[in-house]
DNA sequence: TTGTTATATGAATGACTGTTCATATATTCA
DNA sequence: TGAATATATGAACAGTCATTCATATAACAA
């Protein structure tokens, strides 16, 4: 199935080769790293992040803010929940979200310095 | 389709809204940037990242270390050279990847601390 | 209780994406 | 030139995902 039986006859660097899969984190570790950038790849879901740098927000303000309906709004706050990027706290029918952590500020400044330089 | 129309008669937060309306930036960029994120979204590119992290490798090697066929890698790195993540250099018939930029050993640390801590 | 409002959610749908398989390209070697 | 090897790529397929629509839940007000 994979191609390591055919290659690993003529591996070009064995030494190399061998040291970064002795340094590689573990499969587990590698697969929740991009399920937590997954939940960053999407336009609604950043809007939402970015909005929540500024301010709190309830539902109905975020979805008016980027300009969303507010089904799909509610859709990737669950998705954002799940993620545990934000939190929440509920006051009478309404319900207010922010971030839950410093880290997404500094990643989302990160991604921003980057697309920037390009 | 929006539901600005239903609910900009009742927002919570009038000031709110329009101050973070303000501050937002504008679509194209908070795109890019879930596009930029998205790159990261996927075990087999995070794994490739990683590997590259560490050192340069040609295709083969990379297959070999993260434990892919050769196909899927090279599609993969199509994608991260289009996103601008890895560059290349060729050398007779091998293909030497590497990581393109700083900011990605940064936010890729960035990850980690933060799944890290959850 | 009844009506209204804010939010959540399940189902359906269309779009997107990652892998595989087969094959093409390019380079080296005999 | 012909064979072998490293990499790239197009097509097809399966699985994933974001949105919409309809509806449910929960809280408040009359």
């Amino acid at each position: 199935m994979k191609n390591q039986d055919v290659c690993s006859v003529n591996i070009v660097h064995h030494d190399v080769v061998n040291k970064v899969k002795e340094i590689l984190p573990n499969d587990k570790l590698l697969s929740d790293l991009a399920d937590f950038f997954k939940t960053f790849g999407d336009a609604t879901r950043i809007k939402i992040i970015s909005a929540l740098l500024e301010s709190e927000l309830c539902v109905c303000d975020l979805s008016n803010v980027i300009n969303s309906s507010q089904s799909a709004v509610s859709h990737q706050l669950r998705t954002l929940r799940q993620a545990r990027l934000v939190k929440h706290r509920k006051e009478g029918k309404t319900v207010y979200y922010s971030l839950d952590d410093d880290h997404i500020k500094e990643i989302m400044k990160q991604g921003l310095v980057h697309i920037s330089h390009k």
